[in-house]
DNA sequence: TTTTCCTAGAATTTCGAAATTTTGCAACTT
DNA sequence: AAGTTGCAAAATTTCGAAATTCTAGGAAAA
């Protein structure tokens, strides 16, 4: 693995998790010396990201994180319902008993964090803990889907809903929400049916979704 | 525009329409000396389409253009089938009048060139036309679809696809049902029968679609 | 007071070259 | 003949600095 990857994978982890805030400008300067390498390294690794739609770039003004808007937020939700609801379906008619199995064992897991996030008093020693099960289980409902494509699409459009929500959504008041949903898309799946499999998908993410007027003036 | 900009622009183009082989090295070397400037420029460059898909990178082996295959042309069409017919479904509820009237300019002038090069007798000087008066009218079926993470989704889906395709696709053999498909897209569209626009838009592209055994193989 | 202009400092873009790694090819061994 | 080893050429990666462009803030003008 070359430094540039590690560059790379450092600055998206730390992009999509708080690690700077909406519209915040990202220096490249100032990376180089936290990194200890050259700006050309730097100035690559921020292209790349830019490429990912997680830093924009505009001429000669540098890169900077995109602000956060309601209405970016529900572009993503909408495009994370469309690819979760069809490689799921393709999971459903592909997958196997293999699938099923990861499936279980990811909402096992993701599950026995939700229960003690519910009593927690402190929750921050979960924060990390959460976030990497509650990907781990979107990602195994599409990973029977056989479209690496498709795979790849959605971890794009992923990391940049996770970025979008950052800060605001660590307070864990959703929680209890949650558990029913993640339950019930697991359900869903397990029982082979597509068409409520679908829905159960749009239910869990539609909190995200702009409705009616809200959309219309975005 | 920088200089850099244009050289992203310039290959990306290139790596769509032919200008390098299925599997080909690309030698930053080389095209260091054509467009003229340093190697970091154009490492850049060659490190943007790789997080685009259109060339793949292999750690202290450079760039290379992906392979062709039957299964990767299958998964692009069938997300661009997803993308287009959810986009185009979302144009039909919110376009209005402006979005009939691109998409009916955007048909005519396809239909017009389609028309010439069933009779052309030597198609070469049509093929750049064709390509760009196809891809118009693919993106503005979804033009008006509200979302410009879906419209930035499918560009990047469609450029993929169009690399895929490259050279073989260039004898226009298939060009009569093609201006069939093109006209029932429109006509469902304009009728306003969003499922029917699905499903119109899903036959047009099938023909690039494995079906039974052969997805099964690959 | 408000606006415009100017300048010093900071940030960016581009470059060319040094350091490292891979690759092609010939000589050598089995 | 087939496979291995070693060397030279070519390609890649990283660097540090020069050239260019932006930005903030004070001075001058309206």
């Amino acid at each position: 693995m070359s430094y540039e990857t590690d560059v790379f994978e450092t600055l998206r982890y730390r992009l999509m998790t708080n690690g700077f805030g909406h519209g915040e400008k990202v220096r490249a300067e100032h990376l180089r010396q936290e990194f200890g390498c050259s700006a050309s390294t730097i100035r690559e690794v921020l292209f790349r990201l830019s490429t990912l739609g997680l830093v924009e770039f505009r001429e000669q003004r540098g890169f900077r994180v995109p602000e956060k808007s309601r209405k970016m937020l529900h572009d993503l939700t909408h495009m994370r319902v469309l690819l979760e609801a069809e490689g799921t379906a393709m999971s459903i008619r592909q997958g196997g008993v293999a699938w099923e199995a990861r499936l279980t064992a990811a909402h096992h897991q993701l599950s026995h964090l939700e229960m003690r996030l519910q009593t927690a008093s402190d929750t921050d020693p979960f924060v990390d803990l959460w976030f990497n099960a509650e990907r781990q289980f979107h990602e195994t409902l599409i990973s029977a889907c056989g479209s690496d494509v498709l795979r790849a699409t959605h971890h794009q459009i992923y990391c940049r809903f996770r970025q979008q929500l950052m800060v605001e959504d660590r307070q864990f008041d959703f929680i209890s929400n949650n558990i029913r949903h993640h339950q019930q898309i697991l359900d869903a799946a397990m029982s082979g049916d597509e068409a409520l499999t679908r829905q159960k998908i749009h239910d869990h993410l539609a909190r995200h979704l702009l409705t009616g007027d809200a959309l219309e003036l975005a």
